[in-house]
DNA sequence: CTTTATATTTAGGTGCGCCTAAAATATTTT
DNA sequence: AAAATATTTTAGGCGCACCTAAATATAAAG
């Protein structure tokens, strides 16, 4: 509601009885929120740690700025961070984590079913709108939309007792010559990737088939409905997919 | 998307190239929108001056914070700064001023006729979205509901344009005994009186009748349907009515 | 195994929007 | 008109989340 007041100079962090809207349920700042959401995202992709040179990328600030802020985050106990090494977060920083994915992909679906705004572009609103649902609110939307069980990019929304279910190990670059595959989830990173996604036609649902797999370049030529698309296969990781079994 | 980033060290102000997604349209920070915003409603109230002290009280911070602020402002061209007096609006600070009103109430409609938020919650969460709602998402938003002219409280949504249909000068306040009129919209600065509001069912659209104007206390008896309530004139002065004309 | 290159961390700043305490103005009361 | 009260402003700080530049680690190349 109003320019968060901030805290009488001198009180501890942990608990300070804030009466403004925007911390009304003394939340972590979008900062944290958006640094545990990637750090989780990073984790989910790459197993191990999470460098602070990838987070600064994806967050595009500054390395030095997510040293500092890592550090603070080990300091509140939502992650372990190991110096030059990274980060993994801890119990704590995973349930934040998740409980901001879900807010971000409820306002995905929000986004695209109710307001129509396109599939490429509703990541990058959703970054922003997903400090402003609150948990009531997330549920509100939901209802709203038969309870979807994923995000329009067809990825799954994480519970809201803090769980989510597993992404397919299967990728597209996993695929041999001539296999043909559903599409299930496509990673909702990256806007361009999305685009580039939307406008193959690659969208959770469709089938698509392996035409070629060159190991020179690590390109995959891939056949979706008539067409078909050169990919490589760094970016073929991005989309998860499970063996033709039909069972839509 | 991200912590937003901030510019590198003396940069002046006014033209930065940031690339964050937060101001990706280079927009003035929240708070200059919420104190422009409330200048604004506290204008339209009370003709003249907005003095800081109101101010403060509305935006829930320390009128020295005010004080210091609204320096600002002026030195940005938003308003005109009288010590100790007050101020009022530039041109340039109306038109944002507008700017900010006219997505809250969109996301008030929002809020209330797509996710089924509460009449009387509304406001106060859409303090918080009116932030993230761009111009092209307004637009959306009015077009999924049939371009309403008002948000749910009956108060007139500004045009993109800068524009903004006048109120209806007659409030409930205004009324004498055994007049009957038409409740067209009621302030929504305040979650309170908004619960009030609905709890006597004075929404927009309803007829009233002033059963009994009583000078001392300056109380109002005000029919509903067929239930009465007692009514201060400085709340009544909150409802803004017509006279009886069923042009509905 | 040393040198070079790359990634990360430390140290020291900055702007923003709030705060407190004390000083200066206004307003009200006597 | 003076004193008492209330409102505003000034002055000086703070936390947050970013930044730059310089110092360390780590990894790669000779």
């Amino acid at each position: 509601m109003n320019p968060a007041p901030q805290n009488p100079a001198g009180t501890t962090e942990e608990e300070s009885k804030s009466t403004s809207t925007a911390d009304r349920y003394n939340l972590p700042s979008a900062s944290i929120e958006e640094y545990l959401e990637t750090i989780f995202r990073l984790l989910q992709n790459k197993d191990g740690y999470a460098k602070t040179g990838e987070l600064a990328k994806v967050l595009n600030v500054k390395p030095a700025s997510v040293t500092q802020m890592v550090q603070k985050l080990a300091a509140k106990n939502y992650l372990k961070y190991e110096k030059s090494r990274g980060v993994r977060l801890t119990r704590k920083g995973r349930k934040l984590a998740l409980d901001v994915l879900r807010r971000h992909r409820v306002a995905e679906r929000l986004l695209v079913d109710l307001l129509g705004v396109s599939w490429e572009e509703a990541h990058d609103v959703a970054c922003e709108w997903e400090h402003m649902l609150t948990p009531e609110l997330c549920n509100r939307v939901l209802d709203r939309l038969d309870e979807p069980a994923t995000c329009p990019h067809g990825n799954p929304i994480p519970e809201a007792n803090g769980t989510i279910s597993p992404l397919p190990e299967l990728t597209l670059a996993d695929l041999n010559q001539d296999e043909k595959a559903v599409i299930e989830c496509i990673s909702d990173e990256n806007a361009d990737l999305l685009r580039m996604m939307a406008s193959m036609g690659m969208l959770p649902g469709e089938i698509v088939r392996v035409v070629q797999v060159s190991p020179i370049g690590d390109t995959l030529l891939i056949e979706v409905g008539t067409a078909q698309f050169a990919l490589s296969s760094e970016i073929a990781k991005y989309v998860r997919v499970h063996r033709e079994k039909d069972d839509e």
